[in-house]
RNA sequence: CGGGGCGUGGCGCAGCCUGGUAGCGCGCGUGUUUUGGGUACACGAGGCCGCCGGUUCGAGUCCGGCCGCCCCGACCA
């Protein structure tokens, strides 16, 4: 994108209703705008992020062998009424009626449309295991939505859920989206922890929130330095594979974590003094297995081994995708600005023209903009230079490769990493070199 | 939902107490200037002061109602 006609609306100031460090920086890097309480209008810069983390997501889903569904955001009544849920929900459910006279609802979860629908396609136990997913906007009517995109009434959500023969079955298909879980958040450039959660009744030790590690969360953490230190990505864990499935879980869930409320000082002492972490962090997924609560009243039945029909054992699996976009956010950013990681940034380099109008200034920009393509944005804005830093850094490109008039007349450019405020004067084809690499 | 606060050009705010027809900074446009960290000067555009009603010769200002938004708490991906 060229800045000089793209729509990213950056602002001096900050707009008095943002309170926190992401809010504030989604509003004034043109990343969103607010429609109203709890509300937000995604442009250029925003979006953008929001779609390279909703692609990580997917690609982790999909590498766990989910499968990717699309369903609707309105619901009819009905559906709820089967599993008990409509007169339970409460006031934050969004209740519609068509011209018809009809009760609807926009989806704030899709449990029961999700059981509906397997119900409606799945005839044996011979079919299981399957994990449905989709990525769609939800709607819970919060009482008092805040801190920007990070608690908002209408936000974007990856939902999976599971189907198994029993539980044996439902516990490996918890610890495969637990793995995948590790392997996202790891490929955002964020620290995640599970934490066992409450789970009711039903779930026993199968309820885990992620909490993502940042220095302004919402609740305290203290946790075991492995979860730092291990590449999830790397691991040699394979899906499909139980007794790999059983070691990761293992070794997810031997080492300390929890937060403050749940906080046991003394097991935590028990660590080694360095493998002690304590910290802030932002619940950014949950995980959780629910057995028959939806299966069983709705009417999910398939024939089973001996010809006797089972009920199926199920899981739901949540990622705030549009939360993640404050969370990493949250996790990243200086007094500049923010400071993208280089997977989810909107563009992964900003070039800089520090004097658009001067010959070899326009010549090497536009070379470099050529070659990057669509994960550049080129500033090549009639405006000062300093201005064009101050928003580069605010807008938190990981790169940036700047061009003055000085530097190129000398064929040369000054590359900027953004994270660290790095520095280097260097040819052309070497800050693409870096930048590609 | 309990408590508190705020709605005035795009953004941040003053003016309201003590009614007399709207102002400042930033941004925006034009020109000159400057040219590697938000340059300086000049000129200019832009606001039915959230909405409705009332009081008054006159309402941004006083009174009533409504709407919207924010903060703390309880609640939540």
């Amino acid at each position: 994108m060229r800045l000089s006609h793209g729509f990213v609306p950056t602002l001096r100031e900050t707009p008095a209703e943002a309170q926190i460090a992401s809010h504030r920086l989604m509003l004034r890097a043109g990343l969103v705008r607010q429609t109203a309480a709890g509300i937000y209008a995604w442009l250029p810069a925003g979006l953008r992020a929001l779609a390279k983390i909703e692609q990580i997501v997917r690609e982790e889903q999909d590498a766990a062998g989910a499968q990717e569904v699309l369903m609707p955001t309105i619901q009819p009544a009905e559906l709820w009424r089967q599993s008990g849920r409509y007169d339970a929900y409460g006031p934050e459910m969004l209740r519609i009626r068509d011209r018809h006279d009809r009760e609807l609802l926009y989806g704030p979860t899709n449990e029961e449309m999700i059981t509906d629908l397997f119900r409606q396609g799945v005839r044996s136990y011979r079919e299981l295991p399957q994990n449905l997913y989709h990525i769609q906007w939800k709607f819970r009517d919060e009482v008092r939505p805040r801190f920007g995109v990070m608690r908002g009434r209408e936000f974007l959500m990856k939902d999976a859920y599971s189907f198994d023969i029993d539980y044996a079955g439902a516990v490996v298909s918890y610890r495969t989206m637990m793995l995948a879980y590790m392997r996202t958040f790891q490929r955002m450039g964020l620290k995640a922890i599970p934490m066992q959660a409450d789970s009711g009744p039903i779930g026993g030790d199968l309820s885990h929130e992620f909490i993502v590690l940042a220095p302004t969360g919402e609740s305290q953490v203290f946790y075991d330095a492995g979860f730092e230190e291990i590449d999830w990505v790397g691991a040699d864990y394979r899906y499909g594979n139980a007794e790999d499935l059983e070691r990761f879980f293992k070794q997810m869930t031997s080492m300390y974590a929890a937060t403050d409320e749940k906080h046991d000082h003394a097991e935590f002492t028990a660590l080694a003094e360095s493998r002690r972490r304590s910290g802030r962090g932002i619940e950014v997924g949950h995980i959780f297995y629910f057995g028959t609560k939806y299966s069983a009243p709705m009417g999910l039945s398939l024939a089973g081994p001996n010809g006797q029909p089972i009920v199926p054992h199920m899981g739901s699996y949540g990622i705030g995708v549009s939360r993640l976009v404050g969370g990493i956010i949250e996790a990243s950013h200086d007094e500049a600005g923010i400071i993208w990681p280089d997977t989810v940034a909107p563009w992964k380099v900003g070039i800089l023209n520090l004097k658009p109008g001067d010959a070899a200034c326009d010549k090497m920009t536009e070379a470099l903009y050529a070659k990057l393509g669509a994960d550049a944005l080129l500033d090549d804005r009639d405006d000062r230079p300093g201005a064009k830093f101050a928003d580069a850094d605010l807008m938190g490109h990981p790169w940036q490769i700047i061009v003055g008039p000085r530097s190129a007349a000398a064929g040369e450019v000054e590359l900027k990493r953004r994270a660290t405020g790095e520095r280097a004067t260097v040819s052309p084809d070497s800050a693409l070199a870096r930048v590609l690499s």
